[in-house]
DNA sequence: GCAAAATCTTTCAAAATCTTTCAAAATATT
DNA sequence: AATATTTTGAAAGATTTTGAAAGATTTTGC
């Protein structure tokens, strides 16, 4: 291998884990931790790395924040374990539907190569695995919905409804025993699309949206099969979940 | 085999591969080392290649005509004001198709809220107008190409087939009398279908592709309406294509 | 705040690669 | 067909790159 070769394969890969250690980066393109010492000083001269104690990260994170950051600093570390637990829920090389929510944005994070496809109509999540080229990626067109980075539309809907999926990766803006309720009823179409086009339905939503009740119904608890949330959801209402026969996962 | 033949073949593979160990090169041409490193120079002087220690690489990458994000540095203050130009071509109100190139994301750039809709397959540019609620950001489905940030696949070329814009900002990876090339099979579908789908068509194509001529063929120059690019493009070749019907804009 | 562990820089020899040189092979010229 | 020119492949010595080790520095754990 050459050594351009090796310290574009080191900037690559960078951009694509934001973080690695000297030990990681010498397996991956197989030369000493030596010589990749100095291809990530070379690389910081350049300016697109910066060197760490013991390893090295992007100067510039990759640009899959959009427009979530702001939004997204509500039950943060929450959202963070959910997704984490939903993500171990997914078997390798599964087709996953990704959904637009945040909380759904936070399972893509930990899916790693975990999917062999995933479908999504959002540009986040998309950006989050723009550079991954282990999975394939199937974005929905659409209508951007301006400031929440989602596609939505009939084009949206259509492209779905023509794809197929095991599993898909969903959320929402309440929970009741009647069933999931969204905010936009431009979001609930597709979402129902997605439904219809996977055969395994996974919810994630955090404590703050149980017993909750947004704009517009969805579909009825009993089309769901899984539910992952965090610790502090009201366990009476988790009982009754389960009742229906809704697994409920609670994460961390 | 011809000296010159050769040299092209190495050329050609290294617009595939973008790096080459000596080795490899020479077993490709079947040639000795001693000899492959004397085209590399020669190729060097030519410009379109560099040596590195133990082989060669591109000069321009393809991964620089389409990049994701932050890496975009070569030809950084011509891609911009090449987009700044052809920007203000476009008139208010008018619906834009973008392509996924790195110059014209430059253009998107540039263009503020003057277009009504933007219609385009590019994650970044996508990005771009995402949080902007005064123009409607149209995106085609499709796979996401690693690395490069673009929607491709027949569900794009189909969604664009269903879409009609006044103007078309294009980009390629090099052009000729014979017309314009790019170098992704996946990419000309959808570029041929946004040039059926706009009614004015505008190349922005910074002066290193000039007279470079990547892998596929993607259209004549008489299906161009306007040709932006920078004033470091040979002069000849500029005159050449006004004598087609193309009018030539030089940036700044 | 101190000591152990990990990591960093420096240094050096081995390995790989580069340039130069030269004769043989191929090609062109007379 | 004979000679001149260019191109090619290989070898020798110069240069660069690499991997490992030693000592300096930083981080971690208590």
């Amino acid at each position: 291998m050459q050594a351009e070769e090796r310290q574009f394969l080191i900037e690559q890969h960078l951009q694509k884990v934001e973080f690695a250690s000297l030990e990681e980066l010498s397996e991956k393109v197989d030369v000493s931790i030596s010589t990749v010492r100095r291809d990530l000083t070379l690389l910081e001269t350049k300016g697109t790395i910066r060197r760490t104690h013991g390893g090295a990260r992007l100067v510039s994170p990759k640009s899959d924040e959009f427009i979530f950051s702001a939004r997204d600093t509500h039950q943060l570390s929450e959202k963070d374990s959910i997704g984490q637990t939903a993500a171990s829920l997914i078997k390798p090389n599964q087709g996953v539907i990704i959904d637009a929510g945040t909380t759904a944005y936070h399972v893509a994070k930990h899916l790693g190569g975990k999917a062999s496809h995933i479908i999504t109509n959002s540009l986040p999540v998309a950006n989050h695995f723009g550079s991954d080229n282990s999975v394939e990626v199937l974005v929905t067109g659409g209508v951007i919905y301006p400031r929440l980075g989602v596609l939505v539309g009939p084009l949206a809907v259509e492209s779905l409804s023509m794809m197929h999926a095991d599993v898909a990766i969903m959320s929402g803006g309440g929970i009741t025993l009647e069933g999931i309720t969204n905010s936009h009823a431009l979001l609930i179409d597709i979402q129902r699309a997605m439904l219809k086009s996977a055969q395994q339905i996974i919810f994630c939503l955090d404590h703050t949206k149980f017993n909750r009740r947004s704009v517009s119904h969805l579909c009825e608890i009993n089309a769901i099969n899984t539910i992952v949330t965090d610790a502090q959801a009201p366990t009476d209402l988790i009982q009754q979940l389960q009742e229906s026969n809704a697994k409920v996962v609670i994460a961390d």
